[in-house]
DNA sequence: CTGCATCCTTTGGGATACTG
DNA sequence: CAGTATCCCAAAGGATGCAG
């Protein structure tokens, strides 16, 4: 049993990160605090909703800090905790694994099956 | 722009892999040649159903190798391809994450809410 | 600008029963 | 043993409209 032990670790990471945004919303709150319309322009093809959602959910957790500048209209800027920061090496070693990915489908299929 | 560029890789990458047993059974895997029936005993979570279709998926992406002995009755075989170790970074950060996630949340709440 | 509420569609996944 | 097929439910997610 190798990594056999760690078993159901996988399964609460999945839990938390297993979406189709949140570990691509970390990957740009890596840059620094970002804007709520900021990540928006960042991930064009999130809905506002699911923004709104995820980045409630990471809060929630923990990773995520939400600040709200009493500025009319509303300004708020979210950024990465400590804790979060421990997702930094989730989201590098998934875009490495990612890119490779795209590079091998595309030699799979230059044209058509 | 740090990460940014990186973006729809991310989404490629958890596309494949985000589902809630992929990279469980892969983690299995990396002990070498398993059985449909070990995996079955690895993972009791998983639905038979779902065990198989994502053995299918995988197999299809390339990165696990499926061999049927003609045996009575059958036996299968799943083991990972060279494309499929390139799923072991993935694998391997992701029960950091998670073990260090259940830790905390135990320090988070000790007792109840 | 930020975000909540509602409605609706799609997808993931479990249970069960049946087959080579 | 290793599936396949069906049915059914819950969760994820998109679209739109309204509000502080």
């Amino acid at each position: 049993m190798k990594s056999s032990a760690t078993g159901c670790s996988v399964e609460e990471a999945m839990r938390l990160l297993g979406g189709r945004w949140r570990l691509l919303i970390v990957s740009y709150l890596l840059d620094g605090p970002k804007r709520f319309s900021e990540l928006r322009r960042d991930i064009p093809a999130i809905s506002q909703r699911m923004l709104t959602l995820d980045l409630r959910a990471m809060e929630e957790a923990g990773f995520v800090k939400r600040t709200v500048f009493p500025t009319v209209p509303a300004t708020v800027e979210y950024e990465l905790t400590a804790d979060g920061a421990r997702l930094v090496p989730v989201v590098e070693v998934m875009p490495t694994f990612g890119l490779w990915l795209k590079e091998r489908d595309a030699r799979r299929e230059p044209t058509s099956p």
